[in-house]
DNA sequence: ACGAGGTCCTGCGAGC
DNA sequence: TGCTCGCAGGACCTCG
C-alpha cells in the first residue's frame, strides 16, 4: 500500500522516462478513477503537452505539464505507475493509458480501483494541497512541528500520525513502525505525548522513511516500483505484519501483538517495550 | 468536536 | 475440491 516512501520510489523512477516527454494520447479505461473530471476532457487534457516535471506530495503523484496543470495520482491500496515499452499484452487491470513521444506508454494500473485521479488548475492544486500537512522529510520539519501537530487530538497518537492534514504521507505500516522505534504505546493520546517523546518520534519517523526510500519502499502485497518491481523494505519491518513472533528489542521476553481497537485498523506492537 | 461506523473495490486465504 | 465469507485499508462521508 504506497505510503510516502513507495510514492517517492515511484516518482524517482518514473521521471527520468517523463520529464521533457510529450503525451501524444490518453485513454481512459476505467473511468471511475477520475475525480471531477470526464473521460473525454481528460483525455483531450493531455493529449500534446509535455511533462514539465514528475513530483509526489505525500501519498499522491504530481505530474506537471507545460500549461501548468497538474495530473495528481492518489494510488491509495493498488495503485501503480509504470512506464514500458508500448505493445506488451494487454493489462487487465490498466486504468489509464498514455502513449509518450519517447515510444514509451505511461500505465496507471489499478486493481481494486480505490485510487483517484485528478486534474488540477494551479488555483486548484494550491487549494488541494493546503489541506495536506507538513512533510515530515522536509528540513523544515522539526520535532517542535510534530508536536504541534499532535498537541490537540484526544484521539490515538497513530491515528493522528495517520491523519493526512497533521502529517503527510504516513500509513499504517510505517506508522506503527515509527511507533514502536519511539518506544511508545500506538493507544496513548496524540497530546499525552511528551516533548521528549516527540523528539523520540520524529527522529524514529525521519530514518524509518528515508530508510524504506533507500529500500525502495515496503511491498507486503500489491505494491511495485516505476519499475514493476517490488520493494526491500519489507524484510526490515520491525512490527507490522509480525504478530506473534519475539520483539527486536525485548527479544524471547515479548512477542509482537496485534490489535483492531484503534479505527479499525491492524495496529502492531510490543507489549513490554512500547508505553 | 469528536468517535464510531459505513462506503468504495477486488483478490486472496481461511474455513467448512 | 469448491464454495462462501471476511479481510486487507486510505480517505471520505454521515450520524449521534
Amino acid at each position: 500500500m504506497p505510503e510516502l516512501p513507495e510514492v517517492e520510489t515511484i516518482a524517482r523512477d518514473v521521471r527520468p522516462l517523463l520529464e521533457g516527454a510529450a503525451f501524444q494520447s490518453a485513454r481512459v479505461l476505467k473511468p471511475d478513477i477520475l475525480r471531477g473530471v470526464t473521460r473525454s476532457a481528460f483525455e483531450r487534457a493531455l493529449a500534446g503537452r509535455v511533462v514539465r516535471a514528475v513530483g509526489r506530495r505525500a501519498k499522491h503523484l504530481v505530474i506537471l505539464l507545460d500549461d501548468g496543470r497538474r495530473v495528481v495520482i492518489q494510488p491509495r491500496m493498488t495503485g501503480s505507475l509504470l512506464v514500458t515499452r508500448r505493445g506488451g499484452r494487454r493489462d487487465p487491470y490498466a486504468a489509464i493509458e498514455a502513449r509518450l513521444s519517447t515510444g514509451g506508454l505511461l500505465t496507471y494500473r489499478d486493481v481494486r480501483r480505490l485510487g483517484a485521479v485528478h486534474l488540477l488548475t494551479p488555483r486548484a492544486w494550491e487549494r488541494y494541497t493546503a489541506r495536506i500537512g507538513p512533510e515530515p522529510l522536509e528540513p523544515d520539519f522539526t520535532a517542535q512541528r510534530l508536536a504541534a501537530a499532535l498537541a490537540d487530538g484526544t484521539l490515538a497518537v497513530k491515528k493522528a500520525l495517520m491523519d493526512q492534514r497533521r502529517l503527510a504521507g504516513v500509513g499504517n505500516i510505517y506508522a506503527n513502525e515509527a511507533l514502536w522505534r519511539a518506544r511508545l504505546d500506538p493507544s496513548r493520546a496524540a497530546r499525552s505525548i511528551t516533548a521528549g517523546e516527540a523528539r523520540r518520534l520524529h527522529r524514529a519517523l525521519r530514518t524509518l522513511l528515508s530508510g524504506a526510500i533507500r529500500r525502495r519502499g515496503t511491498t507486503v502485497r500489491d505494491y511495485r516500483t516505476g519499475t514493476g518491481e517490488a520493494g526491500e523494505y519489507q524484510s526490515r519491518l520491525d512490527v507490522y505484519g509480525r504478530a506473534g513472533l519475539p520483539c527486536r528489542r525485548c527479544g524471547e521476553a515479548h512477542r509482537i501483538a496485534v490489535t483492531h481497537a484503534i479505527d479499525a485498523r491492524a495496529t502492531y506492537f510490543c507489549p513490554g517495550c512500547q508505553h
